[in-house]
RNA sequence: GGGCGAAUGGCGGAACUGGUAGACGCGCACGACUCAAAAUCGUGUUUCGCAAGAAGUGAGAGUUCGAUUCUCUCUUCGCCCA
C-alpha cells in the first residue's frame, strides 16, 4: 500500500469537479433550491485564514445540501473596487486594474486548491464594466424615485487618503485605513435616502428569525429610534432670532434647563460669521470628526452668545445660548437644551463655563436635598424641584406626562427621532463605480442618458498626484447632454454600494440588459444561508437590506425586501503574537520553541522572544499563517479538517501548528484504515449477524447524530464524530462482518463525511466503486434502539451506580435487581425508602429517610 | 455608563426537551518497537485520597427527587454602542 499522496489525489478530484462542471447550477423548478453564499472577498493579494474558514464553512454546508437533494447555488466573486488598489498602484506603478486582476487570478487559484464546490461559471467582479454598468442604471432608477439626492454637507475628511469617510469608517476619530486624525470639511455629496426606511428596516428585523440576535440588536441600536419631544424655545436678544427648535428625549428635566446649545452650523450662525472669536471657535470645531464617538471624546468647547432662551414651563427663567461643538446639525434640529444635572456631557460643559444648574430628578430613597455635583444622575427616580412636574416617576410616566402637558399648552410636540442618517455614497477616488451624472454650466444636475451608459472609467490616469485622478482628466470630464456642454461628476460610489446587490447578480451573472433577470431572482432569492464575519453586522448588511427596499420602492415586479433569510457569523482565526526586545513584531516562521514553553529566534536560538496573547491574525502584528503554505505542506483536506475541528464555527479559533499536524496525521491514518477495510471487503469469508447489526446500528446512529449537528452548524462536533468513527472501525476491524454489510455501511459512512474532507473521501468511494455523488442516507429508526439500557441508580439524587438491563424494564423489576445486587444496601442501612422516582429507560432515584 | 454574550480538566471544547459531567482532539506520563531518535502502536490522564470514598461546570443563593442546563444577585472577560 502506498502512502496517501494528497497532492495527486486532491489535484485529481479538483480537475474532475471542474471538468465535469460538478457544481454548475441551473434553474430547475422541480427541485427545491438552496442559495448558499459567503461574503465575497476583496482581492487584496492572497487569501488569508479567515477566508479559508469562511469558505470552508460554506462549502461544507453546500455539499451537505447537494447530498440532501437541493438544487444548490454556491457562487463566488470579487469585491474588487476600493482604495487599496489605488494605494498599491501608487507604490508599485501598476494600474489598479492590472493589480486587481493579478490578485484575482492568484486568489482564485488558491481557492480552487481548497476544493470548494463553487460554480465558477457565475464568477463576477464588481470592477468590471459588465457589473458596474448595471449599478449605474440602479443609481439612475433610484434618482428618479427620489431616493438619491445631492446636498452640501459636512463630511469626515481623511487628510492622508484625501477622501471622505463614512461615519463607520472613522474609528476613534481616525481614518479606518490611514489612521489619520479625521477633519470636518464641507462638500457637495450624493446621498442615498436610507433614513426614509428607518422604521421599515427596524421592524423588518423581527422577521429575520434565523439571524443571530446580537446582529439584530446592533442594527437596532444603529437605527436608534428614540421617542421624545420637540420644543420651541422663545429667544430674547438683539438679533432677528425669535425661536429655536430643539429635540429632546428628556423633556421631563425641563426645570433643570440651564443653557441652550446649538450646532456651529445652525442657521443662526449666519449672524455670527465674521466675528473673529466665533470664526476661531468654528475652525476649532472642524478639527474633529463628525461621528458621535469623536464628538463624545473631543474636549467640549463653546461660544457664548448674548441671546437668552426662555424656559417654556417657567417663563421667568432665562438662560444663555451657546454654540457648542458636541451638538450635531443633522441630529434633531441641531439644538439641545442643556440639563447638566442629568446629562454628563451637559455637566462637563456647564462646569467648564461656570453655568449654574439645578437637580430635578432624585433616586427614590433620596431626600429633597439631593444634589448632583460631579456625576450626572441619569437613573430612575422621582421628579422634584419642578413645580407642576413634581412627583412624576422617572422614567415610566415622567416623559409621557411632560409631553402631554407641553402639547396641551402648545409648547411642544411628541416626536420620534432616528439616529440613522442618510448614506453618503460619494468618494473622491478613481477606483470605483462612476456616478452617472453631469452638471451644466449653472451647476444643474443632468442624468447621463441611458443610451450613453455605461460611464466607463478612463483607463489612463495619473495616480501620482494626490486627490481624485478623475478630476484631473479634462478630456474625460466633458460631455454633451441635450446639446449642452456638461461636466461629469468625478466622484465614484462607495464600494458598499457594489456589495449591496451582488447576490442578485449571482442569479443572472451574464444578463446583459439589466442587473438581474426577474425569473432568475424569483427562483434563487433570497439567499438561504449567508455566511461571513460579524464585522459587517451593521454596514454591509444594513445597506443590502436598504438596497432591496430601494429597488422595490414604486416597483411591483421586485418583492424581495430581505436579501438574507438566514445569517451565520463565523468567528475569527487567532494566533499568538511574538515580539523581540525592541518590540518588533515577529512572524510565527521567525520563531521556534524547543520545549513548547519558551520561544526563541529561529536563526539565533540564544535570543528569547516574548509571547503575547493570541489575537486575530493581522498583517500588522505579523501573526498570520499563509494558507497556501499549509495546503502545500499538509493538503486541503487536512487544512479544512483543522480549521473546522477546534472550535464551534461561530467562535474564534486558535491556529495551532500541532493541531494542523494532528489533522494531517489523521488523514494519513484514515487512508491506512481504508485500505485495510478494502482488503476485508474483498476477502471477507465468515460473517455473523451480530457483527453486522453492530455495524448497522453504529452507522444509523452516526447519521442520526450528524443530522442534528448539521442544523446547528456544530461542525466541530461532526469532526469529533469522524474521529469516533475512525476509532470504532479500527477497533472492530477483526469482527466478522459480511461483505455486503461492510460495503454498504462503510459506503454510507464515507459519503456522509465527504463534505468535510471531500478529496480523500471521493478517492475512497471510488475504491468501493460507488457513484461519486451520493444521496444523503436516511436513518432506519429501528436501528437507533438499544435492547439493553444502562439505568442510572441514584440515592437522594446522587449517582450510586449503573445497572444494565433490557429495554422497557419496569420499576418493580429494576428495584428487585438493585436490591438483589446489593447496590444500595449500605446506603439504606436502617433508613426507609420514602419515595422512588423512576424515569423509563433512563434512571431510578431512590429517596431515603 | 448602556446593551448583548460568555465562563466546564494543563489547553480547545462535548453534554438531546433538567436525568451517568468532561465525548473528541491537543498536551502530558508510562510502556512496546528501535543501537538510538523520530514516526507509529498500546495504556493512563478532573481534583483530593494507597484505598473505600469524597468534592467538582466563575462565586453565592433559589426552584426541583435531580441543575453545566431554569430564576435571582455578584465577579471576571469579550463584543457592540456611547
Amino acid at each position: 500500500m502506498e502512502r496517501y499522496n494528497f497532492k495527486k489525489v486532491e489535484k485529481k478530484w479538483q480537475d474532475y469537479w471542474i471538468k465535469n462542471k460538478s457544481f454548475k447550477s441551473e434553474i430547475n423548478q422541480n427541485k427545491k433550491k438552496f442559495y448558499c453564499l459567503e461574503m465575497f472577498p476583496y482581492p487584496s493579494g492572497k487569501i488569508h485564514m479567515g477566508h479559508v474558514r469562511n469558505y470552508t464553512i460554506g462549502d461544507v454546508l453546500s455539499r451537505f445540501k447537494i447530498m440532501q437533494g437541493y438544487n444548490v447555488l454556491h457562487p463566488m466573486g470579487w469585491d474588487s473596487f476600493g482604495m487599496p488598489a489605488e494605494n498599491a498602484a501608487r507604490q508599485n506603478k501598476l494600474h489598479p486594474k492590472d493589480w486587481t486582476e493579478k490578485n484575482i487570478s492568484v486568489m482564485k487559484n488558491q481557492l480552487k486548491k481548497l476544493g470548494l464546490s463553487i460554480d465558477w461559471d457565475r464568477e463576477i467582479s464588481t470592477c468590471s464594466e459588465d457589473y458596474y454598468k448595471h449599478q449605474q442604471l440602479f443609481f439612475i432608477e433610484l434618482y428618479k424615485k427620489g431616493l438619491v439626492y445631492r446636498k452640501e454637507n459636512y463630511v469626515n475628511w481623511d487628510p492622508v487618503d484625501e477622501t471622505v469617510l463614512a461615519n463607520e469608517q472613522v474609528i476613534e476619530g481616525k481614518g479606518w485605513r490611514s489612521g489619520a486624525v479625521v477633519e470636518r470639511k464641507k462638500l457637495n455629496q450624493w446621498f442615498f435616502n436610507i433614513s426614509k426606511f428607518s422604521d421599515e428596516l427596524l421592524s423588518g428585523l423581527d422577521n429575520l428569525k434565523d439571524w443571530p440576535n446580537k446582529v439584530k440588536v446592533m442594527q437596532k441600536n444603529w437605527i436608534g429610534k428614540s421617542f421624545g419631544c420637540e420644543i420651541d424655545f422663545i429667544i430674547e436678544g438683539d438679533l432677528p432670532v425669535k425661536k429655536i427648535k430643539c429635540f429632546t428625549t428628556r423633556p421631563d428635566t425641563l426645570f433643570g434647563f440651564s443653557f441652550l446649545a446649538v450646532s456651529a452650523d445652525h442657521p443662526i450662525s449666519e449672524y455670527f460669521l465674521g466675528d473673529s472669536e466665533f470664526d476661531k471657535f468654528k475652525k476649532k470645531c472642524s478639527k474633529s470628526g463628525t461621528t458621535e464617538e469623536s464628538i463624545a471624546l473631543a474636549e467640549k468647547i463653546g461660544y457664548k452668545t448674548k441671546l437668552l432662551a426662555i424656559n417654556p414651563l417657567n417663563p421667568k427663567q432665562k438662560v444663555p445660548v451657546y454654540f457648542a461643538n458636541f451638538v450635531l446639525m443633522d441630529y434633531g434640529f441641531g439644538a439641545v437644551f442643556g440639563c447638566p444635572a442629568h446629562d454628563q456631557r451637559d455637566l462637563d460643559f456647564a462646569k467648564k463655563y461656570n453655568i449654574s444648574f439645578k437637580t430635578v430628578v432624585k433616586p427614590i430613597n433620596e431626600k429633597n436635598n439631593f444634589s448632583v455635583e460631579d456625576v450626572a444622575y441619569t437613573g430612575s427616580g422621582i421628579i422634584f424641584n419642578s413645580e407642576l412636574l413634581n412627583g412624576f416617576k422617572v422614567p415610566e410616566e415622567s416623559i409621557s406626562k411632560t409631553i402631554e402637558i407641553l402639547e396641551k399648552k402648545k409648547l411642544g410636540k411628541k416626536k420620534i427621532n432616528f439616529r440613522l442618517k442618510d448614506w453618503g455614497v460619494s468618494r473622491q477616488r478613481y477606483w470605483g463605480c462612476p456616478i452617472p451624472v453631469a452638471y451644466d454650466k449653472n451647476g444643474e444636475v443632468h442624468l447621463i442618458p441611458e443610451s450613453k451608459l455605461p460611464v466607463k472609467l478612463p483607463s489612463k490616469v495619473d495616480l501620482s498626484k494626490k486627490g481624485n485622478p478623475l478630476d484631473q482628466k479634462s478630456d474625460w470630464k466633458t460631455i454633451e447632454i441635450n446639446g449642452q456642454k456638461c461636466t461629469r461628476e468625478t466622484d465614484t460610489l462607495d464600494t458598499f454600494v457594489d456589495s449591496s446587490w451582488y447576490f442578485l447578480r449571482f442569479c443572472s451573472p451574464k444578463n446583459n440588459t439589466y442587473g438581474f433577470n426577474d425569473d432568475e431572482i424569483k427562483y434563487w432569492m433570497p439567499v438561504d444561508q449567508y455566511i461571513g464575519g460579524v464585522e459587517h453586522a451593521i454596514l454591509h448588511l444594513l445597506y443590502s437590506r436598504f438596497f432591496m427596499r430601494a429597488l422595490s420602492h414604486k416597483n411591483n415586479n421586485f418583492k424581495i425586501l430581505e436579501p438574507f433569510s438566514s445569517l451565520f457569523t463565523q468567528g475569527m482565526v487567532c494566533h499568538e503574537t511574538y515580539q523581540d526586545k525592541e518590540k518588533n513584531w515577529l512572524s510565527p516562521e521567525e520563531v521556534e520553541s524547543p520545549d513548547g514553553k519558551k520561544f526563541f529566534l529561529k536563526n539565533n536560538p540564544n535570543i528569547e522572544v516574548k509571547v503575547g496573547p493570541s489575537e486575530s491574525m493581522s498583517k500588522s502584528k505579523k501573526n498570520t499563517i499563509d494558507p497556501e503554505n499549509m495546503i502545500k505542506d499538509y493538503g486541503a483536506d487536512a487544512v479544512r479538517l483543522f480549521i473546522l475541528s477546534d472550535s464551534p464555527p461561530e467562535k474564534d479559533v486558535q491556529w495551532s501548528e500541532q493541531g494542523m499536524i494532528a489533522s494531517y496525521k489523521f488523514v494519513q491514518k484514515f487512508w491506512i484504515l481504508h485500505n485495510k477495510i478494502l482488503a476485508k471487503i474483498n476477502n471477507s469469508q465468515n460473517s455473523s449477524q451480530d457483527s453486522n447489526i453492530i455495524l448497522e446500528k453504529y452507522t444509523n446512529q452516526l447519521i442520526h447524530k450528524l443530522n442534528s449537528h448539521l442544523t446547528k452548524f456544530s461542525y466541530n462536533v461532526i469532526i469529533a464524530n469522524l474521529h469516533e468513527t475512525y476509532n470504532f472501525l479500527f477497533k472492530n476491524l477483526d469482527r466478522d462482518f459480511s461483505k455486503d454489510a461492510l460495503q454498504e455501511n462503510y459506503g454510507k459512512i464515507l459519503s456522509i463525511f465527504s463534505p468535510i474532507i471531500p478529496h480523500i473521501i471521493f478517492e475512497c468511494l471510488e475504491d468501493l466503486k460507488i457513484n461519486v455523488f451520493q444521496v444523503w442516507p436516511s436513518v432506519d429508526k429501528k436501528m437507533l434502539e438499544f435492547e439493553k439500557i444502562k439505568f442510572v441508580v441514584q440515592i437522594n439524587g446522587k449517582k450510586k451506580g449503573i445497572i444494565e438491563t433490557v429495554k422497557d424494564t419496569d420499576e418493580k423489576v429494576i428495584m428487585e435487581l438493585i436490591l438483589k445486587e446489593g447496590m444500595i444496601t449500605k446506603d439504606i442501612n436502617e433508613k426507609k425508602i420514602k419515595k422512588v422516582f423512576f424515569v423509563k429507560n433512563r434512571l431510578i432515584n431512590i429517596l431515603l429517610k
